[in-house]
DNA sequence: GGCAGCTACATGCAACTTGCATATTGCGCG
DNA sequence: CGCGCAATATGCAAGTTGCATGTAGCTGCC
């Protein structure tokens, strides 16, 4: 039974990913540094989306790749080892500039919703100014 | 010539893709209706990442698929058909709901940025400042 | 001791996505 | 006519992801 491994189009919620999950932990790395069972766990408590912790070691393990993390095993601690992550000044940078293009992606998407609460002649119209 | 096909990881600039570059293109179709050629010089303009037009077109497919846009073959102007696509009712409704968890996320990013260059209390917060 | 359960990380697999190149069709133009 | 643009579509290889599962170390508990 089950032959269906791997879905994904099933009715499950969406998961966080791609570049928002790993934009999302360089953000709580910058706080302070970590390993990926705290950030899974920080992100499930986000009020973002949930997201596959699986999808989090990986995404980690990326962003090292693509050095914007660092990591090393902490073994100091009881339980078992952990990799501890820190954000490099890449990926700080990398932060930085990606905060940038969401702004501009968040203005097109509410600059959207702005023409249609207010119709009337959405044309070319700039109706408002500037009013003080 | 160009042996290297279907590569990914070349140095080439990031493009615009997944649910970023869907929620943009409903959010340009809330404006008006539109078809693809025009939505993918849209998104050059818009200031925002370059988008592959193969994944444009790919991406408003799919979103037809999951109900958030209609379509129709425009042929009453000169020149091929033209497939004009139409948001939908759930496609606003998604709009709107992406917009919400987009706030959130832009909390955590910028929130991350804002507890760097005010470092105090986070959580545990080792509040042994100069005891003297 | 035995062993369930937690922490912490990792991976196998099928389904899905994507960047680039290329194909197709209809039209205007010199 | 040949050329190029407008407009859409697709083939392919490489990459990504959700889910399940596997590993290993430690704790609690009888």
């Amino acid at each position: 039974m089950a032959e269906n491994t791997g879905r994904k189009r099933t009715t499950s919620e969406p998961r966080l990913h791609g570049e928002m999950l790993a934009t999302s932990l360089l953000a709580f790395l910058k706080g302070c540094n970590a390993y990926g069972y705290q950030l899974s766990q920080q992100l499930s408590e986000s009020g973002l989306p949930q997201s596959d912790s699986g999808t989090v070691y990986r995404a980690l393990r990326q962003l090292e790749n693509s050095g914007f993390v660092s990591s090393f095993w902490d073994t100091s601690d009881q339980g078992p080892a952990r990799r501890m992550y820190s954000l490099t000044a890449a990926g700080e940078l990398f932060l930085r500039t990606w905060i940038d293009a969401l702004n501009r992606y968040q203005e097109v998407l509410t600059g959207a919703l702005a023409g249609f609460d207010a119709p009337a002649a959405t044309e070319d119209a700039s109706t408002e100014e500037e009013v003080t």
